[in-house]
DNA sequence: ATATTTCGTAGACATTTGTCTACGTTTTTT
DNA sequence: AAAAAACGTAGACAAATGTCTACGAAATAT
């Protein structure tokens, strides 16, 4: 089955007909991203949001020194973009780019909206996912305010360990807003324990 | 007119009707939380979500140290409670409780199901609240792991200025992730330039 | 197969932020 | 009115984290 179908089937307490699946489907665009291709581009108005079928994306902000700052990372079954560009139609000041090749599904704002009137397993998906991203961000602003790098990283590892054979370590330090050589003294300090 | 109407009214495209509007009330709880007292404490769970009428309340974590991290801050018109919690019936990590004495609403899970069956304006409220706080979120997010004490300190001054007067410094440097003494010092620096 | 890039680690040093103590002012409580 | 608590600031010092350079190993591109 598709997985975009599963996916909702697992999520939605109702599901969606096999027959009405193709209508569904069809609101998508069906897109190959090659690694360090670009989804979104800083200045950019997010016109897409992209349910990741296959492959690895990161969301990061580039300062004014030029660097880069992770601010999310994604796998399959996720939902790759920038809500508020997307929502507001204003421009992002994220780049979002395929970390390995890509397959993913496209849709547009006004897609959602039409299939979230059509869809009730697809509405009802859409609340979880809006209910569990703030429950999780939630998560990783108190880490952020309350803990130290080395803290943040073990929780990291406890709730995210499928990204560690995804994403190297210096991504990985990036997203827990420290830098590559931090996150290896605070690996060497761990490991002695 | 009664301040939960208005701030539907505001927020959602449709309204209830003010008959209707009793009955939407009565599945709110009215309560006046005095300065200092808990809406939630560290351990229980999350059985209410509290809207604010009047005053000012604050969301934080306590560390092994027993140091308090401030999670959130909340004045009129806004939400206070720990969405995990309150979803999964967990356990809060968090204590909530007032920072000025308090005129709340209170509501329980169940109620909030309910009331989102029966009255389209409310479920629409909620969607955009979710969308509102994902966004914010991420812009919290964004800041704390790229920017600088100084430039985080600014950043919450332009966007919210509203708080300066509510709360005093020592607070808004735990929200920032730093310490009293530091924004101490992150101000005098400011102010020179 | 070779060259190039990416990656993780290491150490020396700089900068930022935290810790602690102290003090004067303001606010709150008694 | 007096006492106590809360608040903001300051300075000395400590700890955490960042910056930079270098190097070898691994992965990737040519």
């Amino acid at each position: 089955m598709h997985p975009l179908f599963n996916y909702i089937k697992e999520y939605a307490s109702t599901s969606i007909s096999e027959e009405d699946f193709d209508i569904f489907l069809s609101h998508f665009i069906k897109k190959k991203i090659r690694k360090k291709q670009y989804l979104l581009e800083d200045g950019e108005i997010c016109k897409y949001f992209a349910f990741i079928v296959k492959g690895a994306m990161r969301k990061y902000y580039i300062d004014e020194k030029g660097i880069e700052h992770i601010v999310n990372l994604y796998i399959e079954n996720w939902w790759a973009g920038d809500r508020e560009s997307f929502v507001m139609s204003t421009p992002s000041i994220y780049h979002i780019d395929a970390w390995e090749d890509c397959e993913v599904l496209l849709i547009t704002r006004e897609s959602v909206l039409e299939l979230t009137q059509q869809f009730p397993a697809f509405n009802e998906l859409l609340l979880k996912l809006d209910e569990r991203n703030n429950i999780a961000t939630q998560r990783r602003i108190t880490s952020s305010i309350s803990f130290t790098a080395e803290k943040r990283y073990a929780d990291f590892v406890d709730c995210h360990p499928y990204f560690l054979h995804r994403f190297p370590q210096h991504i990985i330090a990036s997203y827990l807003g420290i830098t590559k050589d931090t996150l290896s003294q605070v690996r060497r300090k761990a490991f002695k324990k």
